[in-house]
RNA sequence: GGGCCGGUGGCGAAGUGGCUAACGCGCGGGUCUGCAAAACCUGUAUUCGCGGGUUCAAUUCCCGCCCGGCCCUCCA
């Protein structure tokens, strides 16, 4: 059974597969470093993350190339501004997306690659197109690309720009370009700024060329996916394609994956709106690292995402119940054995799981049959129908679902500690809430030997001690639950 | 103006031309427990934005309308 993945360029959802058989070769556009990441940027990459793991899960190879843009307008602009270079500025903002990337369980791409390491392979692209007339250059040294020497322009995102008539509606702007949707290649340099001295002349790439660039030079000229946000199908990805196609007379990219924005309470996300949040800002607000995973995921990659913290609490406890039956089942004693139920659940859980995402990564369908998988467990546990082989089988389809959701593993507590961390360097503690404050004055440690005690008292049949004692530990957020013949503890 | 997506219970959300409309969260009742928590049982949409049409049968297909959102410019 293969992935049926929707494929914006056909309009269809089409099986996912390497062209040369062996693995698949997949580049998705990564961050431009000019600030934090924000969710949105975020939910993109979740959902290419989960796209990944499925694929490995299912045992296809893949690779996966992942640029970051570090040289553009605003990351010029901003380092401009704070008076240091462009490599200094970008350098802060690369290490926080690699850590942001780790905390939310992002695994690395095979290869992560960046513009400015790669502009004489770009100057050699544009060289090429200008050798076949689809370049050409500007009086202020800038090169765009000509559209009309790509008649299937549009096809992507479907759009029909021949009726568009240059001056109507589109500036006809300072630099004098042919024709109004002609796009930089090149950018001469404005004085001040990062620039290269090359063939081509003395400048900086344009922001199409990068990605068509490194995908050729990491991937060939062919693709078998490209994935991004929504909003790179036009132009930026249009563009690629218009690129490469022109430059190679092949096609660029069988399979294109859109991901869809996120709103925030049901507007768009925007610094003005007041509704802009970062993976950092969510941690500070006491929200686990798990929760804004599953949040971003739970919802799939083509519907529209309303985020709201109601989002995130409903992720914590479903998250909860997941990591409840996992401990409980790890920690638990069974006899030996299996009960045929128990088995069957569990290979029809891992197949609708399976099912589910090959249908176009439907992450909400493939929760349902994991929650199911839980409820049943549970069951026979209480009836004293559960036993080692039925442990086994459970387990492996939660190791399996964790392979692609990686929210039953537990990091929570060291994602948090890194961001308090980065608070205090960035003196941001103001922004921290409270009861995380309050929740890392106890160790591990402590916490247990407060256990213990409780566990004492109780014995003792002294409540009222061991009664305070939890209420101790609750107002720091730790939750104590006894079961018959041990007690569980976890940070809220 | 052009292109496009969605409107399913208190919230999130899956899904299908006809089977009891998944799953998660929340809430009510119960079992268990020293009390809790966890877990389990049970109740929470006779109904899928509104109006019309096609059909033996529509939430699912078609048309119109209303509402929300996105893209057409930098943006994940």
């Amino acid at each position: 059974m293969t992935l049926r993945l929707f494929n914006t360029l056909t309009g269809q959802f089409d099986p996912l597969e390497p062209a040369d058989g062996i693995a698949l070769r997949m580049y998705a556009c990564g961050p431009t470093v000019y600030d934090y990441g924000h969710i949105g940027n975020f939910r993109t990459f979740l959902q290419i993350d989960v796209l990944r793991r499925f694929l490995l899960l299912s045992g296809m190879q893949i690779r996966h190339v992942m640029n970051i843009t570090d040289v553009d307008d605003k990351i010029i602009r901003n380092s401009i501004e704070a008076g240091i270079p462009i490599g200094e500025y970008t350098a802060g903002y690369v290490k926080a997306f690699f850590e942001d990337m780790e905390a939310l369980g992002i695994e690395r791409p095979e290869q992560i690659v960046r513009a400015t390491e790669h502009i004489p392979q770009m100057v050699k692209l544009v060289e090429k197109l200008a050798a076949s007339g689809a370049a050409y250059r500007t009086d202020d040294g800038s090169w765009y690309f000509r559209l009309k020497a790509f008649p299937e322009y549009g096809k992507l995102s479907k759009k029909d720009l021949s009726g568009m008539e240059d001056g109507a509606r589109v500036d006809v702007d300072e630099y004098e370009k042919d024709s109004a949707r002609d796009f930089a290649l090149w950018k001469a340099p404005k004085p001040g700024e990062t620039s290269w001295d090359t063939a081509i002349g003395r400048g900086r790439p344009g922001w199409h060329i990068e990605c068509s660039t490194m995908a050729m030079e990491y991937l060939g000229e062919s693709l078998d996916l490209h994935a991004g946000g929504e909003d790179l199908m036009f132009p930026h990805h249009e563009n690629e394609i218009a690129q490469s196609e022109t430059a190679t007379q092949k096609t660029f990219a069988r399979h294109w994956m859109h991901v869809r924005f996120l709103l925030v309470d049901g507007r768009k996300m925007s610094k003005s709106e007041g509704n802009f949040y970062t993976p950092r800002d969510l941690l500070l607000k006491g929200y686990k690292a798990s929760a804004i995973r599953l949040a971003l995921i739970a919802v799939p990659y083509r519907r529209q995402f309303n985020f709201t913290f109601d989002s995130l609490t409903d992720a914590t406890n479903a998250i909860d119940r997941l990591r409840t039956f996992h401990s409980r089942l790890s920690s638990g004693r069974f006899a030996t054995g299996e009960n045929s139920a128990m088995q069957e659940a569990a290979k029809k859980a891992q197949e609708d799981f399976m099912a589910a995402l090959n249908d176009d990564l439907n992450t909400a369908d493939a929760l349902a049959p994991v929650f199911d998988l839980v409820r049943a467990g549970n069951t026979a546990i209480d009836q004293g129908q559960f036993f080692t082989g039925d442990r086994d089988a459970i387990l492996q389809v939660l190791e399996d679902f964790d392979a692609v959701f990686d929210v039953i593993k537990d990091r929570d507590a060291e994602v948090t500690k890194r961001a308090l961390k980065w608070a205090t360097e960035t003196g941001r503690m103001a922004e921290v809430a409270v009861e995380l404050v309050a929740a890392q004055t106890l160790t591990d440690e402590a916490i247990e030997a407060l256990v213990v005690e409780r566990s004492a008292a109780k014995k003792a049949r002294d409540f009222a001690r061991a009664d305070r004692i939890r209420n101790e530990l609750q107002e720091k957020g730790v939750v104590i639950e006894d079961s018959k013949d041990s007690v569980r503890w976890k940070r809220k």
